[in-house]
DNA sequence: AGGAAGATCTACT
DNA sequence: GTAGATCTTCCTA
């Protein structure tokens, strides 16, 4: 398994996100490896944002969008953990959020940590995905481009899928692009 | 102390 | 499909 390099992430969040469709979420849990596939994702940005967690400037529970790329930054919404990956071009500020992901390996796992039987709903939705995956901030700050991280990312295949774009759900202030990217036609995002 | 926050579940029409 | 209750931190006053 390929991991994902730094670099990767060193670039405008709406790229990252664009890219980061297809490929592999890993979460390790004592001896049990969930996988997912990862197929809806969002591009945060800094201060010219209304939608972001930095828009109003650096301060300690923003503080990672503002540090080093590739490593999580998870915060709470209506009482879910959410995912994102701290990415922006040298300098910047921004992140991806993770939004829904295909479940790949470890399904018994994630239905105990869930409790629903549709595949379906297992990961189809930023708060359902960290509940499957057993992720709270306990996890914030970690390196997904280290191999002995609980969390990391690694290479899938990206063949024989459309990108599509759309605005950014939920947020009260949205900006004029297209942010959320998902793969077309895939039955785990989160909404059409 | 109070309320807002990138959401989810349930229970209806 | 939509509406409303409920979710749980942490920020802002």
């Amino acid at each position: 398994m390929k991991i994902l390099p730094r670099s990767f992430y060193e670039r405008d969040p709406a790229l990252v996100a664009k890219d980061l469709l297809g490929n592999m979420l890993v979460r390790r849990l004592r001896k049990h490896l969930l996988i997912g596939r990862i197929v809806e994702t969002e591009a945060y940005y800094g201060e010219n944002d209304p939608a972001s967690r930095a828009y109003t400037g650096r301060k300690i529970f923003n503080e990672l969008m503002f540090l080093e790329v590739g490593k999580t930054f998870i915060y709470m919404v209506h009482g879910n953990w959410l995912l994102n990956i701290v990415s922006h071009s040298s300098g910047g500020v921004g992140a991806v959020l993770i939004r829904a992901l295909e479940p790949i390996q470890g399904i018994e796992i994630m239905m105990k940590n869930r409790k629903v039987e549709n595949i379906c709903s297992l990961t189809s939705g930023p708060g359902r995905l960290t509940k499957a995956f057993a992720i709270t901030n306990k996890l914030s700050g970690v390196d997904v481009t280290d191999s002995n991280s609980e969390l990391l990312i690694v290479q899938g295949v990206r063949e024989n899928f459309e990108i599509e774009s759309s605005h950014r759900i939920g947020v009260r202030r949205d900006l004029q692009e297209k942010l959320r990217f998902y793969i077309k036609g895939n039955r785990f995002i989160s909404k059409l």
